[in-house]
DNA sequence: TAAAAATGCTAACAATTGTTAGCGGGTTAT
DNA sequence: ATAACCCGCTAACAATTGTTAGCATTTTTA
């Protein structure tokens, strides 16, 4: 009742407005994501997030603990779906490492074209996570890198693919796949499908047209 | 002799070692180069690099105008730096589309391995200059990955590439040599000619051996 | 409908930010 | 030797940072 005694107009509060299936917690890491992306997580203040969020920055942790806790979700969320992903591929059997590395190169393509922030800012902003978190998303990275190397060195065992250096193959196709940033700033974008068939072919039979 | 009154030690002013052939605003510059690679522009404070440099942070200040400047300075040596590239590679007569691109991924390879810190912080970074310089480094990018680009157009129409999308040959060839930061940091690294040759044969001639 | 839980607000905090002012010692040129 | 300049220091600034405390309001539960 103070309030109204202060003031003659009734106090509004902005509430945060939840989508169906997701809490208010995961509208909050959604408009991180989105920032974290333009701004990156160290220049993004959480006056900056609470405004886009609608709301006072101190509200923002009535959902979560800390601006630490949003980068380590939206990178281990991210992490761990890939990881998944790996697993299934390579328990697959009856796969040619061809068919296997085109695999996880359209999963990626995909990933990065569905969940464009989360992944963006997941590959580029992990290295300000503290401590516990850091040497954890180091070790899976490695990890993750490792499988895919793995999987080269046993097409070029088995014939399929060039006797090339498979950690230098991998640090081409994980990068090249981050690159589709570009592509979704520019004007004259070509479709998802034609962009995922382009990238698989140039990574995988080169620019230089056969003979 | 205030200060003698006040403390028994003399006072010994730490000095900025200045290598032969350099300024000592280079020396800032280099140290400020390696920081921002390492934590990024923003988590990057001028304490911290005037700590790296041997002195206290207001003293940069007779050597520099502003932290912006340095990421300036960054920015834009490496980008021109790039642009005089292509343009002598486009004005040199006889060379297949093919030979362009080579002489092209082969320089910037060749650029992330000899001035690392330098291309990786103006390549991850200039989004953080402001605006005149922002707009004018936006300019210069979306020209430069123009070039490119008509370079493949024109392999195409001669027939020696395959008919791709051009701008998305460019961004896959691009973000595929701004891997060379994984390269950097792991341990059983292979020699940097070989990394080259490997990294212009996959993009060239692909993953797949013909059979 | 009353109690409990969730969620918003304002105000404030200590730390850190980039940067400037002013002073003095050290080096170089006259 | 003396003047001028370069360059480092300390101290301080206003702004911004992430975060907490305490209280008010709305929503959910009983």
């Amino acid at each position: 009742m103070l309030a109204f005694l202060l003031s003659l107009t009734p106090i509004i509060m902005a509430k945060i407005k939840r989508n169906r299936n997701g809490t208010r917690k995961d509208v909050i890491i959604a408009k991180a994501a989105k920032l974290f992306r333009e701004k990156g997580f160290s220049a993004t203040s959480m006056r900056d997030l609470a405004e886009h969020v609608g709301v006072e920055a101190a509200s923002l942790y009535n959902h979560i603990s800390s601006k630490a806790e949003i980068l380590q979700e939206i990178c281990f969320k991210t992490a761990n779906n890939f990881m998944s992903h790996i697993e299934e591929v390579d328990a697959t059997p009856n796969k040619t490492a061809i068919e296997k590395i085109q695999a996880i190169l359209r999963f990626h393509i995909r990933q990065m074209l569905d969940n464009y922030e989360e992944v963006y800012v997941s590959d580029r902003e992990w290295k300000h996570l503290t401590d516990p978190y850091l040497s954890n998303m180091q070790t899976q990275r490695r990890a993750y890198r490792q499988r895919i190397a793995s999987v080269i060195e046993d097409g070029i065992r088995k014939g399929e693919i060039k006797p090339i250096d498979a950690p230098t193959a991998v640090l081409i196709m994980l990068h090249a796949v981050s690159g589709i940033e570009s592509w979704h700033r520019s004007k004259k974008k070509i479709a998802g499908e034609v962009l995922e068939d382009n990238m698989v072919q140039i990574l995988v039979d080169g620019l230089r047209k056969q003979a």
